[in-house]
DNA sequence: TTGATTTATTTCGGCGTCCAAAAAAATGTT
DNA sequence: AACATTTTTTTGGACGCCGAAATAAATCAA
């Protein structure tokens, strides 16, 4: 069903059109603002004046105009993102911790905070006080003031429920269900929102290139488990009840190994790490502990024995290659994307499941589908994940917060240069 | 990435909702249709003027003004979409042959126009040309002009790609990559567009009830073979490629039984009428020919033999309800629906496989997931399938032709009563 | 019958938006 | 110093929506 529009929608998209832009392309002028949005200058000049007045956008000043070429006619002046307009965080809780990054509007970061903390063990209702309070404290070690942060993106490797706000289930939790949003937006008055690590993945992969990824995409995650983000026509699809797609809990066999979910056959239970160093160790269910964590050393380990030709090293992993085949097969069976990324640590492995899953891919999946699918391994950077939960953050100010014409509360400057 | 909007932008989005809220809701005057729309009375009769001027919508005669229940007040003038505005024509192509239903503006149908046509024998470059003499040739007979006709919709089961127009591949035909689109603009110089059977079922659903349909919704179509209509967010998904989703090639078991996709163990090759009957008939592949049509009246038969207790029929409709359990297993472990319906002439049978199935469920899929899914088994009219593909049609005329402000070109009435 | 009341629709004036064209600004060129 | 060139701003017009007032068309009540 269509919407109501009004002049009011208008302007707000046309803002929110110039400072998505002026994000994506970085500083500009007046005129290369027009050519890009499609917006004509005098409508430029409106906007901007009003997004300069509220603080969010500034004209670079001339003693930095170093890239003025001697050309004729009136020099451009510079428009650019107001780092001083706001901040945001962008949470990425792993097996291993937490790492907080605090960034300014224009995106610049500031160094990764790597906190120490068992989430394994804590319980529940814990977590988010703690998140709580290490924000707090490093916020003010950093000279950031509380209220300069709009926003807070926090991404976790599992299922994330982004309608109640909770993580309902993550491996690096023994716990369930445990409240994130709530307990920030309670105890810090900033808005949050939780997505899982493979979407943001996926925001990362748009923001890149969005002429290859900004289709329709599947970025199959690989770590302790396997999680999928989902890129269609553009958007990141988020799932009926707000969980991303369960890639990993897809049922490859039915009465297969067992899997954490604790149901059978699961494609997690054959491909993510601990499936694999079952099958290496040749362990029967009742033998392997399931949610114990694979130390990446141990992985490592086994990679090393398979590339040096122990066969049942090999084979563990072509095992894996070919599951993951089938299940990838079924995921275009179903969806049709025009790419397919693979992401994560699990990827480092992917040269000794190739062969398998391709293989995979022939006998499970129709030729004219198989062809007009792309085949993307990306290496895996960490800091994709919070540098997708940035994007993500940030673009929900460009559209939801500032393009409704809401003043920025400019920081106070602290003579601290931006990292 | 957002758009450029302007005041253009805005006539043209509201002009598109009051004609949706027209078609929607039936006849409406225009205060309802400022509640409804949420537009002023002044916006709303501005609009309307607009479309009452280009012969879209009429004003309903007070003659007809039976319902006017002697309320105070100056009375309400009905507004309504003018059935002379237009007309449109959607196709239904099956395996045993084609449905041509004419429809005017309003929606109001003429008596399905039944084809007989040996699809299966055609040659891919003759089934166009045949189509478009038979469209022109019942026009005539019905007395609808042919530049009458602003848009042509059609719907096949089987594979259908909407960005080239062609049915790649589908039960109904021998031949492969059957042009139609291109054929019937060529011929009849009206737009036209193709889609699949379970896509028009989900917007044929949606146009019922968009309450319960029009969030995420999973249509499985069960016939000759297993079609998926996915419906995110209120809208029908497509897929990158135009082709909609392939859920009945998506593999249940590496190696399982021939699919008539030329691949083993596709869901389809389980659980479409002739994966049941060779179930049932305990034929191996080589004997058995996957691409014969299997009769209604053969599986009636079967269906009747398995209701009164045969063993071996019971077996068949058991495994098929297995295997398509952990197809929609899967299908919602990756898409997270809140709700999946099945649909087509399979269903039947659903009585007959509905336990097997629910204990598929149980096996393939994390509990979380299953308890959020609502299920639902819709009674097979085939006219869902024209009505989908009519309420398709129209609404592309309401938002991206008549929303635009081109004139309609107004039917010479023909003194023939609309049925 | 007439005037009051009620409800629906239209008209009018105001405001916000975009845009094209003209004007202004700022620099280079001759 | 006058002209050329390019960018930005200003101006005025068009179009959209909306609120308020005016108008229209009916019923109700005396």
């Amino acid at each position: 069903m269509l919407k109501k529009a009004n002049s009011d929608l208008v302007r707000r998209q046309n803002r929110g059109l110039v400072l998505e832009t002026l994000r994506q392309h970085g500083p500009s002028a007046r005129i290369t603002l027009g050519y890009q949005t499609g917006l004509s200058p005098a409508s430029i000049t409106s906007i901007s004046g009003q997004l300069i007045d509220e603080g969010l956008v500034y004209s670079i000043a001339e003693e930095d105009e170093v890239l003025a070429q001697a050309k004729r006619g009136r020099p451009q002046t510079m428009l650019a993102l107001n780092p001083l307009a706001t901040n945001v965080l962008a949470i990425a809780i792993s097996v291993d911790g937490v790492e907080l990054v605090f960034a300014d509007f224009s995106g610049a970061t500031r160094d990764p905070v790597k906190l120490r903390l068992d989430t394994y063990g804590i319980s529940k209702d814990d977590f988010g006080p703690r998140i709580a309070h290490e924000i707090k404290a490093n916020a003010k070690r950093l000279g950031i003031a509380l209220n300069s942060i709009k926003r807070i993106g926090v991404a976790v490797q599992g299922v994330a429920d982004t309608i109640t706000g909770e993580i309902s289930w993550s491996p690096a939790f023994r716990a369930r269900d445990i409240p994130v949003v709530r307990p920030l937006e309670h105890l810090l008055g900033i808005p949050c929102s939780v997505g899982n690590n493979a979407n943001m993945i996926a925001e990362a992969l748009i923001a890149t290139d969005r002429k290859k990824y900004g289709g329709t995409t599947a970025v199959v995650f690989m770590g302790h488990g396997i999680g999928l983000g989902l890129i269609l026509n553009g958007v990141v699809y988020d799932g009926a009840n707000g969980r991303a797609a369960e890639f990993g809990h897809m049922n490859h066999l039915p009465d297969g190994p067992l899997c954490r979910c604790g149901r059978n056959g699961c494609l997690e239970a054959f491909c993510a790490d601990y499936g694999i160093m079952r099958m290496a160790n040749d362990r029967r269910d009742t033998d392997f502990d399931v949610h114990a964590a694979v130390l990446d050393s141990d992985m490592r380990e086994l990679e090393l024995a398979a590339e040096a030709g122990d066969k049942v090293a090999m084979n563990a992993f072509l095992r894996a290659g070919e599951v993951l085949g089938f299940g990838i097969a079924r995921l275009i069976a179903l969806i049709n994307p025009q790419m397919v990324v693979l992401a994560g640590p699990g990827t480092r492995a992917y040269g000794l499941m190739k062969d398998s899953l391709s293989e995979a891919l022939r006998r499970g999946l129709v030729h004219d589908l198989r062809k007009n699918v792309e085949f993307e391994v990306v290496p895996y950077g960490k800091d994709m994940i919070t540098t997708g939960t940035l994007v993500e953050t940030l673009r929900h100010l460009d559209r939801d917060v500032f393009a409704t014409g809401q003043k920025a509360t400019i920081i106070e400057f602290t003579g601290r240069k931006i990292a």
